[in-house]
DNA sequence: CTGTTTGTTTGCCG
DNA sequence: TCGGCAAACAAACA
């Protein structure tokens, strides 16, 4: 699930619960989602506050009292869960807290990474994270983009360029903008992404105000033709031809033939 | 058993 | 050195 608008949605989960709180111990159940040294995420965490959170893309951070940065990335699975009395089933890190309560990160696939660092910006360096997707300016989307020749979706999910945009987000820009998702990049006017960075605010913008809860999204949404929402519908909303499904830089990828020209 | 999966990293190639 | 591309990673679920 976790693109850009879960992980806003978890940043403020987090806020609403494990936020001021005191861990009193960290347990690794699995040290797979771990990527540093265990001894260093329990010095920053253990005995310390959540003091911060922040977001980027698809990365929250979280400060804590050691003034360092816990970083979680949520893969292609992960979620947080709060809880006192029951614990999820693939806790694969797991906050003890003073409070009594738990904060665990629930990763079933284990694609989901814990890391800390001296910084957001360290992070946001060594990822090479373009700015937040939410709060990017068309002057850098237009820069990030431009000289490139790859494959329009592609790029869209690359994370130097327009940091939490994930697959689902892109099939839905490109639909509402009209564009094929092979298309390329050098081959596109500024029209068209005129058109595809509007699209990318607003569906982020309808996505994080609706708590990327999908099947609150608009009927006429693309995302309700990919069999994963309660409407589960065929057809393109535009030109009622029935949306066809293929495979784009080896990700899954929904679009109507009418509507999204070569 | 087979196929699929909402993401990122790595290594190869030009 | 860089961009493009495909494979690898892991495990649950249908």
């Amino acid at each position: 699930m976790p693109e850009l608008p879960e992980v806003e949605r978890f940043r403020q989960y987090f806020e609403g619960t494990a936020l001021h709180q005191k861990v009193a111990q960290v347990e690794i159940a699995d040290a797979k989602v771990v990527s540093c040294d265990p001894a260093d995420l329990k010095a920053i965490t253990e005995k310390h506050t959540f003091d911060k959170t922040e977001r980027i893309g698809k990365y929250l951070f979280i400060t804590t009292s050691a003034q360092k940065v816990l970083m979680i990335h949520f893969g292609m699975s992960g979620s947080l869960k709060y809880y006192r009395d029951d614990p999820p089933r693939f806790g694969r890190v797991i906050f003890h807290l003073d409070n009594g309560f738990h904060l665990a990160f629930d990763c079933p696939r284990k694609f989901g990474r814990i890391d800390v660092g001296d910084s957001v910006k360290d992070f946001q360096t060594k990822k090479k994270l373009s700015t937040d997707a939410y709060k990017m300016e068309w002057e850098e989307f237009d820069k990030n983009i431009s000289g490139r020749t790859g494959m329009i979706k592609p790029l869209l999910l690359n994370q130097k360029i327009t940091a939490g945009v994930g697959n689902w987000i892109a099939d839905e820009i490109l639909h509402q903008a009209q564009i094929h998702p092979e298309a390329r990049a050098n081959h596109l006017t500024k029209d068209d992404y005129q058109r595809i960075f509007q699209k990318m605010k607003d569906i982020l913008h309808t996505a994080v105000s609706l708590e990327a809860n999908y099947n609150e999204y608009p009927d006429n949404y693309f995302i309700h033709r990919r069999g994963w929402t309660e409407l589960n519908l065929k057809e393109c909303a535009q030109c009622d031809a029935e949306v066809t499904h293929m495979k784009v830089g080896g990700r899954a990828t929904y679009i109507c033939e009418g509507c999204q020209k070569k």
